[in-house]
DNA sequence: TTCAATAGTTCCGAAGATATGAACTATTGA
DNA sequence: TCAATAGTTCATATCTTCGGAACTATTGAA
């Protein structure tokens, strides 16, 4: 097999990051790369999104993400073990990476209170027309 | 004329706000907006780039910026006024926008000093050669 | 009012990017 | 050696983006 393409840290780019990052799917895929201690394999994601996601789409996403610079891809035995080069990352660019996991942590939080609120409107109409 | 759409703030999402900006003619253009006081027309970035930027293709990117949320375009007599959205965005997503601008900021400053040294070089050489 | 100038938008075809099923490669373990 | 597993690559259908040409809106002058 071909070595996997990583680029060197200078030659990592903003708006490679932000392309990167501005996918749901590949943004879903690197905050749980990046807030695990452990390494992840591709299949871990099959199931990230509403609809699975076909692994050869997931190993677009994973290729754009290392692509970018987030994420180290290494072989380990049968399956390949992905890292978070944040800390590359943070020298470069001190700042960025945490400002956007926030940003879409709280996104994903006022989302699901979205979803409590519209469950909760739904059960109360539930209630007076019984 | 149609009115422009603008989202609402809360129709704002993390992952559009970085596809606006990962591309390097709307992060100029974005920069440029957010950083001066007044407001811009789209015909003072005809020349942001190393070639000139159609017309086309620059209302393209103003539309992509406005559906995103960060800019707020409005007619002014024959032209647009593009203001930045990013006091709504700032409370939406505090800490966001201004770790994007900082890292644009690192990025061509360090641009800017690889452009340098590659010159003293170039020059170097030249007097050696002399 | 009419016309020209200015500033942008919209339309549309060409070129480029993305998604995904099918086929392929690499590794492991039986 | 073979099957199972994990992922990549390929081919292609689909979606996006770019940019020239045509169109729209506004202003100011004749």
């Amino acid at each position: 097999m071909k070595p996997l393409f990583h680029p060197a840290i200078e030659d990592v780019t903003v708006e490679g990051i932000l392309y990167a990052l501005s996918d749901p799917v590949r943004s879903a895929i690197y905050a749980d790369i990046a807030g695990s201690q452990c390494s992840m394999n591709c299949s871990n994601f099959l199931n990230i999104s509403e609809k699975p996601v076909p692994k050869s789409t997931l190993s677009q996403h994973f290729k754009a993400l290392r692509e970018a610079g987030l994420i180290r891809s290494e072989r380990r035995g049968v399956e390949m073990q992905n890292t978070s080069r944040c800390d590359e990352i943070a020298a470069r660019f001190p700042g960025l990476l945490p400002a956007i996991r926030q940003a879409l942590n709280l996104q994903t939080e006022g989302h699901a209170r979205a979803v409590r609120a519209s469950r909760r409107r739904l059960a109360a109409r539930k209630a007076k027309n019984r």
